[in-house]
DNA sequence: ACTAATGTTGTAGG
DNA sequence: GCCTACAACATTAG
């Protein structure tokens, strides 16, 4: 479910009801969520303060008085203000006021405290929509795909598959092309794409395609804005040419063959 | 029954 | 080291 979008949105959405707040105590019920010893974990919560809540990529960073939660939403996570356990329900938080609860029916997403930075998070590479032109290009200097960097964490972290296909879109630059090859206006022209993409996106609320909702329960909306994505065989909202849909890095990828040249 | 799904990681081979 | 393919993780939906 979860691109930088969906986890912004996440995020601003939980924070206010956890900002300052104290975790009473805490379960948890998956061996994937919670790798570890789970009663341990619990014990450690128990008694924290909420300090803080950012995103950091496609993590939500959640600094404590002691140490810091860094929950991963991985295909179906969702973190709940509202709402009561589910069967899918993993992870429980009571707080001095209110309730979070952690729900992830594939259980792909994780839960994990740390003494110091979360070591997952500190291999991220830079904010999509911090970086500037110059170190984004610089970091475009390899043999790869450009979708298959798009999708490498340690390149740029927070982008997805939806978000990858919508900007390399928007940017008309092929999926499979080498990405040290584009030319300075095709990088120039991509990350400005990324921005707008993300950006929007984020005003929106995120995509709900089956499974995402924020906080409060909500589903987002950038989905009716997708002009590639789950759009195979579909006419180009540019020039009418059916979607086509081919595998990059194992994943499903949405392009124009008009638009997007090699 | 089969396939694909908003993700990550470890392994193997070129 | 870089790059790609593949399997694995667990569940649901079409």
């Amino acid at each position: 479910m979860p691109e930088l979008p969906e986890v912004e949105t996440v995020v601003r959405s939980i924070a206010p009801h956890l900002a300052g707040r104290r975790i009473l105590s805490a379960s948890f019920s998956s061996k994937h969520v919670t790798p570890g010893n789970r009663a341990a974990l619990a014990s450690r919560l128990a008694g924290r303060r909420v300090e803080s809540v950012g995103r950091r990529g496609k993590f939500i960073v959640i600094g404590l008085d002691q140490g810091t939660l860094a929950v991963h939403l991985g295909m179906t996570g969702r973190l709940l203000i509202q709402g009561r356990p589910s069967e899918h329900t993993h992870g429980v938080f009571t707080l001095d006021d209110g309730q979070l609860l952690y729900d992830d029916p594939r259980q792909f997403g994780r839960i994990e405290w740390s003494a110091g930075p979360p070591k997952r998070v500190a291999h991220l590479g830079p904010e999509p929509l911090e970086i500037g032109f110059e170190e984004f290009r610089q970091r475009l200097r390899r043999k790869a795909r450009v979708k298959a960097l798009l999708l490498n964490q340690r390149f740029l972290a927070g982008l997805g598959n939806i978000y990858a296909d919508e900007s390399l879109f928007a940017a008309a630059i092929h999926p499979l092309a080498t990405a040290a090859r584009l030319s300075k206006e095709r990088a120039c022209r991509l990350r400005q794409a990324i921005r707008e993409i993300l950006n929007e996106a984020i005003a929106l609320g995120g995509s709900s395609i089956s499974d995402y909702v924020d906080g409060n329960g909500q589903p987002g909306s950038f989905q009716v804005r997708h002009r590639v994505y789950g759009r195979e065989g579909e006419p180009c909202v540019n020039c009418g040419t059916p979607i086509r849909r081919i595998l990059v890095a194992q994943r499903s990828t949405h392009f124009c063959p008009r638009c997007q040249k090699r």
